[in-house]
DNA sequence: CACTTACGTAAGTAGATGCTAACGTATCTA
DNA sequence: TAGATACGTTAGCATCTACTTACGTAAGTG
């Protein structure tokens, strides 16, 4: 939890994280999208993103595929939704979620 | 955006932000809930905390009140939640928020 | 005025972090 | 086997960060 933190911290792995988020990405193709940092940086940020387990991994060939982890974005969400948990501040915030609400879902 | 996310990467600052997450403190009585830490590196985590808008100080003669400012965190949690928005897998975040809904809220 | 209280700020430091360049290592192909 | 491809890892460096100590300052008290 605590790392998943100070991965999301550094801006330039919330970004590989999007890249990574609907799709299946092989490492190449990640460094591919920034041209401003060599591919050995992009390297590090997916090590960084797999220990704390924001991205999966998968062999395919030479080839290293990752992909977000939804699980672990949805416990840092919820680890958050924990400071409403805690208060009476809480029913300020579902009266905010229920404006927002409105013009989002019906089920 | 950013420097939230930087802020609360620091485990220290969100115990503080925990601290004044439902009550106002001033920054003594903030520093005595620490015993391996100065006032002074509190009073530096609290100026982080203040420039990141995620607590708000208030001015009581030689006091200043601080207080978690819950508007931030709500923008912080909605961050998080456009990851989903982005894509198709907000069909699968919806189903899982269903299954947590039911012991929850009804409306 | 001097003194205390409650706080911020500056200086200095050890350790973390993001980067590049260079090297190491599987996997595939000929 | 040799060589290309796709990747991780290491070494080294500049910058950032969390911390302590020391100092500066506004607000209240005598």
């Amino acid at each position: 939890m605590d790392a998943a933190f100070k991965a999301l911290a550094e801006p330039r792995r919330r970004e590989i994280l999007k890249l990574v988020w609907s799709r299946e990405l092989p490492a190449t193709e990640i460094a591919q999208q920034f041209g401003d940092v060599t591919r050995s940086a992009v390297s590090q940020h997916l090590s960084v993103l797999r220990e704390s387990q924001l991205v999966t991994e998968r062999r395919d060939g030479v080839r290293r595929l990752y992909r977000a982890n939804h699980t672990e974005m949805n416990r840092l969400r919820r680890f958050l939704e924990e400071y409403w948990d805690d208060s009476l501040e809480r029913l300020q915030y579902l009266a905010e979620a229920a404006e927002r609400e409105k013009g989002i879902s019906n089920g």
